[in-house]
DNA sequence: ACAAAAGTGTTGCCAGTACACCCATGA
DNA sequence: TCATGGGTGTACTGGCAACACTTTTGT
């Protein structure tokens, strides 16, 4: 039998303290629309294709990891379909830099709590995705991609009671990052917001990958 | 453009300290002779299609897992091949008493550093599928799979010792494994080997999921 | 001056590590 | 009785958890 092949990209940063994940606006029939993962029907290589939507959406130099691969599910109008999924991460500077309109193709960033109506099963997709986000990000290296510089130490920590589901000691937190050896003090601060401004740490050029928790 | 699709099932288990992995000898052309991972063309479902490769090689209730996609390398004489492979595990105890001789297909256990000349990219597969095994039998549960019942500490240990390279104390990993609280000393001691006989153990019914290293 | 959020240090505990001798069996 | 491999206990240490007050800013 055979099969259309599929790559989707699920690309995820966090910003302002959220997740958020990439999806794109579908303007034709069917699920006209509805949002979706950017997605890529197989030419050549897997990694060639992924490369190829990342291109499309404008996000040179992403990160990417392969996750899961689905059949029978519902990724087209033709039955039968495989996709591939793939998780992406980027950093909110990098991405802000970046437009994210390419070519009138309509993409916007959506915190992981709010999807909208998805085409397809992109909804499971993405949950799968996010799974393996929050297993992943307890890794020192996942998280230097996803702040590479000027973040605080507040700031990740609610990311990570957010993705833990538990609430964590500030002063332990702390010790436990600056310990790890791989952050660097800018000397900067965080002004403008109320309260006391954070302090703005760096990852530092080259790392290692360790788990945090 | 259309592919053919194929998921390919790496069955390990460990079998007198050895790391083994279940091929099946290839009987007609092309790699007449060679051994490759028992493989089956993708139409239902992809678990669906592992379970009939399970029945196949005669293992049913063999514990499985998505691993990794492949596309372009060399999976088939047909060039538009997909490649899903499984990480298939089991105890040996279990797979003994399972014939491995169905249907006239030549199955055979392989040591992991002794694999032969395999057919098509499969030796690349199987390298991967090693790589996940070792970092999953790092776990409580995977471990339990392997290693129902009768176990000996010395047994799980070497194990250990190959799969992280390193040497491990013999007290200080008794205290590990022990301390989990999900193995029983069933009592019974392992006779017939050189040495003072080694305590056998078992893994209680219900165990969580634990990293060990 | 007050509210809001961030920065800081000390102590106790537990888990991991290092380490050496005795025990049970087969030959 | 010897060789082989397995079982056992203790002391140290370093990382993690618990815990409250002070500092900096905006209003």
């Amino acid at each position: 039998m055979n099969y259309s092949v599929q790559t989707l990209l699920g690309v995820f940063t966090i910003d302002k303290g959220k997740i958020k994940v990439l999806l794109v606006h579908k303007k034709s029939e069917p699920y006209r629309g509805y949002w979706m993962l950017p997605t890529e029907f197989l030419t050549d290589s897997l990694e060639g294709n992924v490369e190829r939507t990342i291109n499309d959406i404008g996000l040179p130099n992403l990160f990417y990891t392969q996750n899961k691969t689905y059949a029978n599910i519902e990724l087209d109008t033709k039955k039968e379909v495989i996709g591939i999924s793939y998780l992406g991460l980027i950093d909110s500077i990098t991405c802000y830099l970046k437009s994210t309109k390419v070519d009138g193709v309509e993409l916007e960033w959506f915190d992981i709590n709010s999807i909208p109506k998805t085409a397809y099963d992109h909804e499971m997709i993405i949950k799968d995705l996010y799974d393996s986000f929050k297993k992943r990000i307890v890794n020192s290296n996942i998280l230097k991609i996803l702040f590479p510089s000027d973040f605080t130490l507040p700031e990740i920590q609610k990311i990570y009671e957010t993705v833990l589901e538990t609430k964590l000691d500030r002063r332990n937190f702390r010790k436990k990052l600056i310990n790890l050896g791989y952050i660097i003090d800018t000397g900067d601060i965080n002004e403008g917001y109320t309260g006391r401004p954070a302090k703005l740490y760096r990852f530092k050029e080259e790392i290692e990958e360790r788990k945090l928790f």
